[in-house]
DNA sequence: AACATCGCTCTATTATTCGGAACGCGTCAA
DNA sequence: TTGACGCGTTCCGAATAATAGAGCGATGTT
């Protein structure tokens, strides 16, 4: 519950320059987050050495080059991205649509990796979000396979004999999505299950 | 100079996770880094709470998934990741190699995006790495394209006429690279390079 | 059963952050 | 050219927030 005060400011102007379109500059930092000039300019230059912010020519300041290695280091941290990253490439490649991968972590599922097909749908979610348990195909499949009794009886019997679950404009419209479990280790009683979701768009 | 001594030592603690193998225990990284227990744990939860560090089920440490939004965005800002995606990607499948987009940032070589191959070589630098100016045909085409002193006037010659560079075992023993720069507008006098790197297993 | 170790919480002391004021520099207007 | 304003940055005393050690319950090892 306690927490470093101090730390968590640090961490509203690292979220708020990851939230900025474009460069921001030290007062318009301060001023968004109400913190002092001066102690907002501490703040990033401690985030600067470790380069979690850059500054560029003019002294605005961005979000800094470190966060592609610890990004990258916790996707490899993922057993199930490298395992299904060429099913990921070739199913997006197959169908021309884009490929997600989404696994339960947290109690929240999470885009884990995803593969972007030749379609209009480049800019759904991205990797690293959070996806809505309750009106999206990859939750259907995850409610299904814990016996979560807000699953529609007929509903769960028709994902249990197609082995996929529809998802039809219910969280983006004119968006419908089909979501494939993949199985780990042998299909028993206890097999872990992860969960490729493959995108159509139905205008 | 001056920065906030505690958002380094939480600091400390990322990067600390970030480059162990395995979850690690509170009194494990405390012990590391010269921190009281309490003081750790308190980082420890303020890192928590922006999900830049886990728990696993067993309460160890490791680094959280909210890294991979922060990564992500990082490479979105970046405008010829996304322009040079598609190329990169055709050139991994048609050579069948690794195939590493380079570019200049702050002062150092950084791989912004890379596209594996089928070949052996999945392993080399990663996306968000620094690459060493002098031992590699990047660096080369970057002193050559500035007008680096330090390039023999020979190979100068041999870069600018054949369009790229090339490096052998320079490096990584074994390992052959080619680099190709991605110009950037007009190829006049004033236009930006961007830099693509095609990587070739010699044994 | 005794022991060690884990992650976590509490509290007085102390070192730290805070923030207003001032600085140098660049830009724009008069 | 001169003046005013904005920027990012630095300085320093006052006040706050971090520190570290002891103690908590739970876990698992000897």
């Amino acid at each position: 519950m306690a927490g470093a005060a101090t730390v968590e400011k640090a961490l509203d102007v690292l979220f708020h320059l990851h939230g900025a379109e474009s460069p921001l500059g030290l007062g318009e930092i301060a001023r968004a987050l109400g913190l002092a000039k001066s102690s907002c300019h501490r703040l990033l230059a401690s985030l600067a050495v470790r380069e979690l912010v850059d500054q560029d020519e003019s002294g605005r300041y961005r979000p800094g080059l470190a966060l592609l290695s610890l990004g990258l280091g916790v996707q490899r941290r993922e057993p199930v991205v490298e395992l299904a990253r060429d099913r990921l490439e070739a199913e997006a490649a197959e169908l021309g649509e884009t490929v997600f991968l989404v696994a339960e972590r947290r109690g929240t599922l999470r885009v884990l990796d995803k593969c972007e097909g030749t379609g209009f749908l480049r800019a759904a979610p991205a990797v690293g979000d959070v996806i809505p348990p309750d009106v999206t195909a990859a939750g259907k499949l995850y409610r299904v396979a814990r016996e979560d009794a807000l699953v529609d009886a007929a509903e769960r019997e028709a994902i249990l004999r197609r082995g996929y679950a529809v998802n039809r404009d219910a969280w983006i419209n004119g968006l419908s999505v089909l979501g494939v479990p993949i199985w780990q280790g042998s299909r028993g009683a206890g097999a872990k299950r992860r969960r490729s979701t493959r995108t159509y768009w139905t205008p």
